[in-house]
DNA sequence: TTGACTCATGTCAGATATGACATACAATTC
DNA sequence: GAATTGTATGTCATATCTGACATGAGTCAA
């Protein structure tokens, strides 16, 4: 099914979904972008907070510190399912993990940010 | 680094990092499932209420009708990244999917519920 | 200095996810 | 009951992700 303004569009000889969805998955994809760094910056800093090295987190999700060096910095070989599955080994609740995925970080580090205060 | 606790635990013998953390991987695991399942009931509820077919939505995330069947069923081919990319492309917020994300969905579905008031 | 410890980055073989296709099933319409 | 439409599921070649390893760089104490 199509909605009629679909329609309209296609019959007007429009093709929809080759440049709108391009700029929309674009838009998706910087978005997607944007929460891996918030979740890679969460894991850092529970991890911090545990008192655990890259290699102690390794261990318990049963991967290697090279791989949690990658997850803090959300390089872009490490999926959202190995970013969640570290918050979630390292104790965050659904609750937390949602929050973090639904909160847009502020574009100033909290360090820049007491700077300005001065 | 580790916790004194930590420290306490394997100096007393303990593989801090075994059979402890087999026990958490499963219980990340469960939630991950969990949440999968609740991004996946997103896809399709936000998929029909904008009038799509799944060959619609496959178009506008560069994908196939069958590949989107398994998303919304929540096939265990189906990575976290490609049900948020989906929820994105149909318009949904990062609020909006942070709120999927962090909030567990009640066992009896809505169908029920409501046979059950009667 | 040397050594131990922590984190970052490149590489790679093997594991997993992917789009695409074929096909099956259900509901509608003719 | 044949055709159409929307959805589900199995398979497969390829793309992407994975853990593991090697190695470099920075810090700190001996």
């Amino acid at each position: 099914m199509k909605t009629s303004k679909q329609k309209k569009l296609e019959a007007a000889g429009w093709q929809v979904g080759s440049t709108a969805d391009f700029l929309e998955l674009s838009e998706a994809e910087e978005m997607l972008v944007n929460m891996k760094l918030s979740l890679a910056a969460e894991v850092k800093t529970l991890r911090i907070q545990l008192n655990l090295t890259q290699q102690d987190l390794a261990k318990r999700i049963g991967s290697s510190q090279s791989r949690v060096a990658k997850i803090e910095v959300a390089d872009k070989t490490v999926s959202f399912d190995l970013l969640v599955r570290s918050l979630a080994v390292l104790g965050a609740s659904r609750s937390h993990i949602g929050k973090i995925v639904g909160t847009r970080k502020s574009k100033l580090s909290s360090k820049k940010r007491l700077a300005r205060q001065k």
